[in-house]
DNA sequence: TAGATTGTTAATCGATTAACAATC
DNA sequence: TAGATTGTTAATCGATTAACAATC
C-alpha cells in the first residue's frame, strides 16, 4: 500500500513481467519469489519488489507471489482489461504493415480506423479496414470510440495530424515520424524512431570495432 | 578532448541533436550557442555541452560552436558517413513495409536482403529486393557485407535467428519480436515493441482519467 | 576592456540495489 | 522454532543541472 509515485522506468519494465507472468502461469506455476521472477525477467529482485510495491501489489512474506494475482493486478495497472481502440494516420506501407499486423489486436490494441489524405485510397480497404479521408477524424475518432493515435505519415504531416488529433481529444500517441511534436502536457507521445534505433546500434558497433584510441580517422567529406 | 565513457542517455540524444542541426544548416546558420541549440531539441544546455565535451567535440568560449563542424563530428561519431547494410530477416508485413520504407535507405541504412523461410516467398522481389531462403543467411550476409540484422519474424523463430545472425557474425541486431534474446555479450539488440509502446501509452492514460485515489476497481476476470 | 559562452566542478536528483528487520 | 522471503531503509550509483572560473 506504499504510496510512491509509479516511475517511468518501473512502467517500462511492466510489460516484462506481464510477459515472464503469462509463460509461468501457462506452466501451472501457483506461485513465485521475487528472485525467481526478477531473475527470469532480467531485473534485480530488490527492483521489482520496489516495484510491485510502488503498484500495491503485495506478496507473502516467507513465501513469494501469487502468479495469477500478479498477473491480474499487473494487467489491470497496464488497463489490459480495457480494449483500446486505435486510429493509424497514413495508409502507406507502415499504416498497411500495421493494420495486418495481428499482435497490436492480440494484445488488446485494436485498429478500428485508418485515415489517409489520397483520395485515391480512400474508400478503400486494407487489412480489413476502410480508408477514411483524414477531413473526416475528428467525427470518426469519436463515433468510433478511438483512444489511441497512431502517427504513420510522411515527417511533414505529423504536426497537423497530431493537433486534428489533440483537437479530437486524444491524448496518447504513438508517432512514428522523426521530428519532435508540439502537444499539450496532457498528451503522452511516444516515439518509434527506426532509423535513430540503427544509428544508436551503429554507433555502438562503430566504438566497438574501431580501431582503439586518437581523435579518430576522418572519412571523405 | 575530455576521457568520460559516454553513456547510453547521450548515444540516445545523438540523433535529435544532428536533427536540428540539420535544420540550422539548412538555414545557412553558421554558429550555435549551446543554450540555443538546447533549447531546439528540448534538453538543458549544461546537457548538451557535457554531451559534445564526452565526443570530444569543443566550441569556442564566447562564441559558441560552428554549425558544419558539429554536424560532421556527430555524423562521424554516429556512423553516418558510412553506409550499414541492413539484412531484415522476416518478408512477412513488417518486412515488406521496412523494405519499402525509404527513409532507412535516406538515413544509410540500405536494406540489401531480405530473408524468409516461406519457400513461396523465395526469389520473389518486394520493394526491389531478392527475397532469400533462410538457409542462406551465412553465405549472404558475408557475400554482401551486411552489418546490421532486423529480425521481424513470428516471436517463435526469434532467437534461432538471432543465433544464425550471431554465426554470421553480425553484431548489431534490431528485433521487432517481443521475448528477451539470449546473445554473447558482444552482440548489441535493440527492441522496438510496439505493443508494450502501446501499453505504456494506455497505462498513462489509465492513470490520468481515473477517478482518484483507492485500490481500484476491480474488472470482470 | 566588457560581454558572452564554454568546459567543468560541485550540488542535486532519481533510480538501483544491498542489506536487514518484519513476519509468514 | 527454523527457514524463507517480503517490504523498506539506507547506501550506492549514475545522470542531470546549476553555477562559475576560464577565456574567447
Amino acid at each position: 500500500m506504499a504510496d510512491q509515485p509509479i516511475s517511468e522506468a518501473t512502467v517500462g519494465r511492466l510489460p516484462d513481467y506481464l510477459r515472464t507472468l503469462v509463460e509461468l502461469a501457462g506452466d501451472d506455476v501457483a506461485g513465485v519469489s521475487s528472485k525467481h521472477l526478477a531473475t527470469q525477467v532480467g531485473v534485480n529482485s530488490a527492483t521489482l519488489r520496489r516495484d510491485l510495491s510502488a503498484l500495491g501489489i503485495t506478496g507473502t512474506r516467507g513465501v513469494g507471489y501469487d502468479v495469477k494475482y500478479l498477473l491480474f493486478e499487473i494487467s489491470r495497472v497496464l488497463g489490459v482489461h480495457q480494449e483500446w481502440r486505435v486510429a493509424v494516420v497514413g495508409a502507406g506501407n507502415l499504416g498497411q504493415a500495421l493494420v495486418n499486423y495481428d499482435g497490436l489486436t492480440q494484445r488488446g490494441f485494436p485498429i478500428v480506423v485508418l485515415f489517409d489524405n489520397d483520395e485515391s485510397k480512400v474508400g478503400s480497404i486494407m487489412g480489413g479496414i476502410v480508408v477514411h479521408h483524414v477531413d473526416h477524424m475528428a467525427e470518426l475518432v469519436s463515433e468510433l470510440g478511438v483512444n489511441v493515435g497512431i502517427i504513420a505519415t510522411a515527417a511533414e504531416a505529423a504536426q497537423s495530424i497530431a493537433d486534428a488529433f489533440v483537437e479530437a481529444k486524444i491524448v496518447s500517441l504513438l508517432d512514428f515520424t522523426a521530428g519532435p511534436l508540439a502537444v499539450p502536457d496532457h498528451v503522452v507521445v511516444r516515439r518509434v524512431d527506426l532509423a535513430t534505433e540503427l544509428q544508436i546500434l551503429s554507433f555502438y558497433q562503430q566504438r566497438d570495432t574501431a580501431v582503439s584510441g586518437g581523435t579518430g580517422v576522418p572519412l571523405g567529406a
